[in-house]
Order: C-alpha cells, then sequence, then structure tokens
DNA sequence: TGGTAAACGCAACTTACCGTTGCGTTAGTA
DNA sequence: TACTAACGCAACGGTAAGTTGCGTTTACCA
C-alpha cells in the first residue's frame, strides 16, 4: 500500500486555515442553520468543491472549525489573583473579550446554540464543558483555601452560574454588563455560605 | 368596498387547528431548523398550498403556531401553597410535564431554542417571558409576605432561576431531576437571604 | 333548498442551495 | 525538472422552498 505524499505546507495549509477561520466568521454572523457552503467558500477565497473534498458534510466543517482552531475555541486561562469572586467575574467577562473578534463569535454562539445535527451538538457540548473547567478549578481552589465551605456543591454552582451566564448571553447579543455578572456571582457564592466582599470594593 | 365574507367555522378552522397543532408537533420533533413545510402538511393531511396560502413564510408559521394555541403556549397557572420554595419547584417541573404532549414538546423547544428568524426570536423571547411571569408572581408574594428580603433583586433571581433551568433543558433532552430543580431553587433563596426549610421534610 | 364564492386539492413551475463528478491547472515535493 | 496532490472550474442531479393556474369542495346566505 503506497502511502499517498501528504502536503502540508504551503497552498493546503494556508487554505485550511483560511476556510475554518471563515467557517467560525460566518457561524457567528449567520449561526449554524444560516451558514452556507457556498458562502464560506466566496468569504475565503476558496471553491466550493476544495471544501466538499475536505469536509464532506457541513457538520463536519464546522466541528473542524471548533476543534482545530483550538487557540480560539480554548477558554481564557483563568489568572488568579486568589480571590474567587473578582477571578470568576473576570472569567466569565472572556465571553464579551471572545466576542470582539469576528471568529470569536462564531465560538461565542456554539457556545450557546443548538446546532441541530447531534454530531455538531456533541462538540458543542465539549467546547461548554472546556469552557467550564477554569470556573471548576477556580471554585475548588477557593474551596480548599477556605473560602468556600467544604461540602459546597461545585457541580451545583457551575450549573447555575453558567446557566444564567449563557442564557442571557443567548437572549440578547449586547455584551454583558459587569455589574449583572458580579450581582449573580454575589448571589450565588452569598447562597453557598461564602463570606461576602464589601458592596463597594471590587476592582472596577 | 366590499368585505369578503369570512369563513370562520367548519372546514377552515378545523385546518387552522390541525396545521398549528401540527407544526408545534414536528417543531418538536425536528426543530425549527429541521421543519419543512411539506412535511406538516403531509402530517396534519392538507396540501403544501394551503399552508403557504394562510402563511407566507415559515416564520409566520410558527410564530402563528406558538401565539394562537395559547392554551398550550401558557404557562401554567401557579397553585400557590403559601410556601415559596415548593411553588417554585411545582412551577419548573411543569416543564417536564408540559414535553409529555407531543405540541408541548414544540413549546419547550420555542423556549429554549434559538430560531435564526428575528420574527420567531421574537415570538420565542415572548414566550419566555409569559413562562417567567408565574414565577414573578411567586417571588413577588413572597417578598411580600417576608419570606424574601423587602430588598431582594426579583429581576436577579428570575434570571439565575430561570438561566439554570433553561439551561439543563437545553443541554440534555432528559426529564428535570426533581433533586436538582431542588438544589438549585434552595441555593439560590439562600443567596438571597431567605430562611432555609429542613432538609428532609420536602413533598416530594 | 339552491346560488355564490371562499377556501381547498392538485399539478406544474421557478428558484436556491446541497452535494457530486469530470477534467484541466497550479504548485508543493522529491 | 518531473511527478502528482490539491485546487479551480463548469456542469450535473436532487431536494425543498415558494408560486401559479385551474378545477373541486363546501361554508354561508338569500
Amino acid at each position: 500500500m503506497v502511502r499517498p505524499k501528504a502536503r502540508v505546507g504551503g497552498r493546503s495549509a494556508r487554505v485550511v486555515t483560511r476556510v475554518l477561520e471563515t467557517t467560525l466568521e460566518v457561524l457567528g454572523r449567520e449561526g449554524f442553520a444560516g451558514l452556507r457552503i457556498e458562502d464560506v467558500a466566496s468569504c475565503a477565497g476558496v471553491n466550493k468543491t476544495t471544501i466538499y473534498r475536505r469536509w464532506p458534510t457541513r457538520a463536519e466543517l464546522v466541528v473542524a472549525a471548533l476543534t482545530t482552531l483550538a487557540t480560539l475555541a480554548a477558554p481564557p486561562s483563568a489568572v488568579e489573583s486568589g480571590e474567587l469572586e473578582p477571578d470568576l467575574l473576570a472569567l466569565f467577562m472572556s465571553a464579551t473579550t471572545l466576542r470582539a473578534s469576528p471568529a470569536g463569535r462564531g465560538v461565542v454562539s456554539a457556545l450557546i446554540a443548538e446546532g441541530g445535527d447531534p454530531e455538531v451538538d456533541r462538540v458543542c457540548a465539549e467546547l461548554r464543558e472546556m469552557h467550564r473547567q477554569p470556573a471548576r478549578v477556580l471554585l475548588e481552589h477557593a474551596r480548599a483555601r477556605g473560602e468556600l465551605p467544604r461540602r459546597a456543591d461545585i457541580g451545583l454552582l457551575l450549573d447555575v452560574l453558567t446557566g444564567a451566564v449563557y442564557g442571557r448571553l443567548r437572549e440578547c447579543p449586547e455584551p454583558l454588563d459587569r455589574d449583572w455578572v458580579r450581582r449573580v456571582i454575589r448571589l450565588v457564592l452569598s447562597g453557598v455560605g461564602a463570606p461576602s466582599r464589601p458592596r463597594g470594593s471590587s476592582g472596577s
């Protein structure tokens, strides 16, 4: 069996990068339902045949775009200041930061959208779990150092926090209101029995 | 100007009812993206031309289905026992009850889905607000009788509660876990400073 | 009870996008 | 420089959207 010599550099790599990047852009503009292959092709300056040969179905294209461009799809590594509330706030606000770039909007729309296609849904669920992970770490560290009670249910906290934030992101396209996010975090942390910080002394 | 005699009873009414009901069923099965007019037509035992003449676009059909069948789309009138936690629990669990009927699944999918069409999205937002209303009333009554502190932010409570529940409904199709919903409610109510009920004595 | 026309069924049509195929051309690799 | 993987291009068939014309059914009213 003669292994065909794969061409990894040069034109092929350029095409792959451009197509996947454009896919995320169009995904952010039109959503999954409105994503047309020919639209992606023309925006990427590529013939649609090229796309079909590499990614047979629309779902595979979107899956590839979300998984391959890991640098974009990956959640921001949380910078821990050591205080739970401002760390969580910074983390959740990063969704708004992510939306600043065209491809980032595609990632966010994948985080909050139902694709309709089972394979796409699976990848979106993975992506959501990836984005939950930094928050989970923050909560676990906070519990380890006593900022959260030892019996705190971190899974439940994550469900409520991410549910509220993603729900808000889904319902209106405007950037997150920093103060609203802060109040959500305070409400939930206070519910689990975390010591509340004074109302005024929050870093902007 | 001769007013055309409208035909409200008989065949026309039967057709309208059957089509709109079928639309919700198909919406629950396939989602908005996968809803095909010809599919609705055949399932309703009606020619597709009939649908197009009455509802020119797919969006208008879905909007009509969601708004006209108000008895299905309407949220369950909350039966107040006088205690906040079990009332909220019963209210949120009704989403699962709603899903028992084929058309109810269409309503639920409209509550949690992004349509892609702006008009459909607007109606879905209205529908969500309709379903938030009973919970809002429960919370306001609870605050009025002192079960919640006077300074409790009811809008915020609703954002967090519905965000968590709808997020859960969206991510997996299984019925809501009653105990999980109860823990969400307790977490949030405890956060706002509501007196917590004993852990065991909840009317399952 | 019969006449009128609103509403429906049916078939044929255009349009749009999907996804495929064959073939010529470009450009990475040896 | 020779080879060929990968791309561009054009044309194709398939499916569903949405439209139109016309004949048929049937609700409404005199």
